[in-house]
DNA sequence: TAACAGTCAATACC
DNA sequence: GGTATTGACTGTTA
């Protein structure tokens, strides 16, 4: 019996002993998370006390910029005073315009260029860039024929291309295409005539063609042969088979490109383009509508009546050329001329305003950031002055911290790609999917690539951005489900007009892909001899391997550049692929863009990333 | 003027 | 249906 009791006590003390023991386990463990917290809230603290410190630093900045605008502002201001009384006492301008007149005597001015407009006396100078801008420039016009052996009526210009200058008669053979043109030979004989001509692809291209300079330079380095092109990619070869028929067409592309080269020469500065003219322009504008402010209204009517006077010549200008003027830029959308005038001083008003309001947002983002319209054109750019130009640079945002807030508050918040994009960037989905997936550092962005990152910064720092987009998003829905016709299937205006013919796109096979990379290793810039045998060899068209390496090449440096997670896949050091200066603490070959997947051909290797967070982020201070 | 950066559209993938 | 990839394109840069 005793020794029965004496067992129950024994068991007994072996549980209390059990639960003591939990009881000191438990303790420990709150006593370790309380030690985390408290780490934890002093790291937070000392976080905050740098914060504050960045923050004073950055309203610091904030006002040296501020005062750097101002002054500028003032010294564009007498600039602008200045020139305009040397303008005014400019007593040559008949003299000027008979000597433009006389530099193309088959072809007048009245023909070469659009009609003027019902101010044509308010500036020579401009005027007379604006119509060699207008008429080089990129543009899809209806009707901007500009010399006479060039004309072709407004309405056979209804295609994508625009210049198309030499072509008589559009299309009106159409047996034409049925002839084989010897490609090569075509290609050959232009280059050789623009070389004797002196005449620049730039012009060419624009003029005669209605491509890019790079494009042509493309189609012209390699031509592909008649077989194998389509008929798109046949029509820029009769379009130089026709240049070459006609002599005329190469005076008088000669004469645009001397006009271009020396027109007005005390107009402008040889370095400046007619891009360039427009966007002074514009920053003229600005100029005064800040005087209208500072001045308290005084003078208003005419400041006014001057920016809709050189709106209407912008107007000229991008009405014909719709899509995109650079710098002084409007919107292809923007189709009347009412509308085009008020977006206008919509526009420079709201820079102006921001401008002389810096106060308003401390944060030296504000003063750029009014550039970035946050309507549904956020394409256009509107007077990215010099001014501006210097706060990006000085600016340093971290990327990848942007775009990781960026998805984590798209995927919160059940918001698509696609209407970020087309809401706040302004670019499909395809290029939020790249730009969110792969940012590149900000000092390896160009100014274009950085206003992306500006606009989502700014996005991240707007409380009401994210209910915003879910409204659009919303609305969007249901516009898209209420318009979505029954059989799937709708012609845009019933008469079938923008129904685009669909090109087949190319997808190369693996061991097409395999065949490119091996020659990629071997010789990452191929010769032309090079891409014509490969081409050859795979039986692709020679564009679609000089693409390939194109973009191979890009891709392997925008890899080398971004690498946003954790662990990264890579090649063997003999695929390395150029690698830029780092961010990465352990900087490993970039992987190979299109391997992405294939795991069996590749180690997977742990790199540890540095942080890119840098202490003096902007992101951190929001 | 060749190469590049940025982008789009088609399509593959999940 | 949303996202990622990629061939092709345009405008810019060196």
């Amino acid at each position: 019996m005793m020794m029965m009791k004496m067992k129950m006590f024994a068991s007994r003390d072996i549980r209390d002993l059990h639960h003591l023991e939990e009881e000191v386990q438990r303790l420990q463990e709150v006593q370790e998370r309380s030690a985390n917290q408290i780490a934890l809230l002093q790291e937070v603290q000392e976080r905050s006390a740098n914060q504050i410190a960045l923050l004073q630093e950055v309203q610091e900045r904030s006002a040296n910029h501020i005062a750097l605008l101002q002054q500028q502002l003032a010294n564009k201001t007498q600039d602008i005073e200045r020139l305009q009384a040397e303008l005014q006492s400019q007593q040559d301008y008949e003299e000027i315009k008979t000597e433009l007149r006389t530099r193309a005597p088959t072809h007048t001015d009245d023909d070469v260029l659009p009609a003027p407009s019902d101010s044509a006396d308010h500036d020579p100078v401009i005027q007379s860039e604006l119509r060699v801008h207008h008429f080089c420039g990129k543009e899809e016009p209806a009707s901007d024929i500009p010399v006479e052996n060039m004309r072709s009526s407004s309405s056979s210009s209804s295609s994508s291309s625009s210049s198309v200058v030499f072509i008589k008669e559009e299309c009106e053979d159409e047996e034409e295409e049925e002839e084989e043109l010897d490609t090569s030979s075509v290609a050959r004989r232009v280059r050789e005539t623009l070389q004797k001509h002196r005449v620049g692809q730039r012009v060419f291209a624009h003029c005669v063609l209605g491509l890019s300079q790079g494009t042509v330079s493309d189609i012209l380095a390699r031509p592909k042969p008649w077989r194998s092109l389509t008929r798109r990619g046949r029509e820029p070869f009769l379009r130089m088979k026709s240049f070459l028929a006609d002599e005329d067409s190469v005076q008088t592309l000669t004469v645009v490109q001397q006009r271009l080269r020396g027109i007005v020469p005390w107009a402008r500065s040889p370095q400046m383009s007619s891009d360039q003219l427009i966007r002074n322009i514009l920053d003229q504008n600005r100029s005064e509508l800040m005087d209208v402010d500072s001045r308290s209204q005084r003078g208003s009517e005419d400041v006014i009546r001057n920016i809709l006077h050189q709106a209407k010549h912008e107007m000229h200008v991008t009405s014909e050329a719709p899509e995109e003027v650079h710098h002084g830029t409007l919107s292809p959308s923007v189709q009347s001329p009412a509308d085009f005038v008020q977006s206008i001083i919509r526009k420079v008003k709201c820079e102006m305003d921001e401008d002389t309001h810096p106060s308003a947002s401390p944060a030296p983002l504000s003063t750029i950031t009014h550039s970035f319209p946050t309507d549904a054109q956020p394409r256009t750019q509107v007077c990215v002055g010099s001014c501006e130009d210097e706060i990006l640079e000085s600016l340093d945002l971290d990327t990848v911290s942007i775009t990781q807030r960026v998805k984590e508050a798209l995927v919160v918040n059940n918001i698509g790609q696609r209407v970020f994009g087309e809401e706040v960037l302004g670019l499909t989905q395809s290029s939020v999917s790249e730009l969110l997936s792969r940012p590149k550092p900000w000092t390896k962005l160009s100014l274009k690539g950085k206003e992306n990152f500006i606009r989502m910064h700014r996005w991240l720092r707007d409380p009401h951005s994210v209910q915003r987009l879910t409204d659009t998003d919303q609305r969007a829905r249901l516009k898209r489900d209420s318009q979505r016709p029954s059989d799937g299937f709708c012609l845009s205006d019933g008469s079938g007009a923008f129904e685009a013919i669909k090109r087949p796109r190319v997808v190369l096979s693996a061991h097409e892909k395999d065949s490119l990379r091996a020659a990629y290793q071997r010789e990452p810039y191929p010769s032309q001899h090079t891409i014509e045998r490969l081409a050859a060899q795979l039986a692709l068209q020679t564009s679609t391997v000089s693409n390939w390496f194109y973009n191979y090449r890009s891709r392997i440096r925008r890899d080398g550049l971004t690498e946003p997670v954790q662990t990264r896949t890579v090649r063997s050091p003999a695929s390395s692929s150029p690698v830029s200066s780092g961010l990465l603490s352990i900087k490993q070959e970039a992987c190979d863009p299109e391997m992405e997947e294939d795991t069996h051909q590749r180690t997977r290797v742990s790199v540890a990333v540095q942080s890119v967070t840098k202490a003096e982020d902007l992101n951190e201070l929001v």
